[in-house]
DNA sequence: TAACTGTGGATTTTATACAATATACAATCC
DNA sequence: GGATTGTATATTGTATAAAATCCACAGTTA
């Protein structure tokens, strides 16, 4: 088992321990590796990643307000997959919030903002071909963030990041539909010019349209399974 | 579980350290004790507490994942007082949210609910008479609570509940204008009232039209100063 | 048999000890 | 003098040990 030497390689992809703990295991659950309502022991975790218990419980912590694991006061921490299943309302709430913000941020962007995002568009079109799908996920979070980071409202904003992290798994799944990925990147080029022309309720409209047609073609494979 | 025991001493109300170290942080944080950029020393914290650092650690670990503090690895804890700075952001956010789950909730709410939620009221209203307005804040966080309760959107509420918390400090505050502690009495009924006889759709305007009129009283009593 | 009680073991929670890291400040070199 | 490097100290991060809590189950009693 990777255990025995602890390298500085991939284990120490965080500058803490608790940090690449909370990694480690957030994948497991994303995975399916470890299933909902499965419980979490902190030594058998801590054995596993050679580490001690403490830093686990940090971890277990940090999830916790994630909402992917329940801990319960001298009971332990289960997997909490109930945050897993409610797509629907993750989307929900994208549809709500992020066309308040981008109508906020949008009219104070600057000529270097739009020039980043164009940027990001294009590294985007780049890695969509190669089929590179972490990278995108990576890259669609950066692009709603920075469409959104002249609006002035951090709270708002610190919602919507720990939204998109949540889709972000299911986002990756909807590329494999290959017309969203097609339309994914028309979307957000067309977005990004109706903001830069001053467009910004038509741009806010589009956002709304894009998420609620992510949220639907999600929906719909959902059921398919 | 509306119960009647009687609620034991303040000084324990957690069912664990560190969780009880997180709500008098979280405290001093709202009620302006500790200044935004402060920083957070864990053993100073531990030894006011007289616990030691390990709950501490938790505690701040917990009110980072709520946005209250930013933990820079190695360097410590700091108070990000940016997510209470804007008042209006809050109102804001709850302007658009709360309406949204009464509107899902509504119809589900049972005649338990509502005979629980009525007893929260005349609570209120007693309390209100009695000017404690630390109680006061409490029991209005339990009435949205119940109210949305059964909205089926569990990272919603998570949501709503941390902006109630933060607007505790200010509703308190906006308390003080006498006409404004009738005038929110007489809301919540309003709101009650139309839910129990199936209006949702009205309540939900209400209750924007409450959550904003709270705003922008707060708003002028701001300016004011 | 059914309900109750206490006991043992497993697990979490907290405390303490130790290691790693950052910051401040003095000494050195150019 | 200014920048750089080295050292001391403070603070955080991790490991390990001790205390508290829960859970299952055997044994007792009515």
């Amino acid at each position: 088992m990777p255990g025995s030497t602890p390298r500085s390689g991939a284990s120490f992809a965080h500058r803490t321990v608790a940090a690449s703990a909370a990694e480690a295991i957030r994948r497991k659950i994303f995975d399916g590796e470890l299933k909902d309502g499965e419980p979490l022991r902190q030594d058998v975790l801590a054995a596993e990643f050679g580490i001690s218990r403490t830093p686990v419980r940090e971890a277990l912590v940090q999830l916790e307000a994630e909402g992917l694991v329940r801990i319960e006061p001298h009971k332990g921490a289960v997997v909490a997959g109930a945050a897993l299943s409610s797509i629907e309302e993750t989307f929900e709430l994208r549809e709500l919030l992020e066309p308040m913000l981008l109508t906020h941020s949008a009219p104070h962007l600057t000529e270097a903002d739009y020039r980043a995002i164009d940027a990001v568009l294009k590294e985007y079109s780049a890695e969509l071909r190669s089929q590179n799908v972490r990278r995108w996920g990576e890259l669609n979070t950066k692009l709603h963030a920075m469409l959104y980071a002249r609006a002035g409202r951090p709270q708002t904003q610190a919602i919507v990041d720990k939204l998109l992290a949540a889709s972000d798994r299911f986002t990756r799944l909807q590329l494999l539909l290959t017309d969203g990925l097609e339309r994914a990147e028309q979307e957000h080029a067309e977005i990004a010019r109706l903001c830069r022309g001053g467009a910004y309720a038509a741009a806010a409209t589009a956002l709304a349209q894009h998420i609620r047609a992510v949220k639907e073609a999600l929906v719909a494979l959902a059921a398919k399974r």
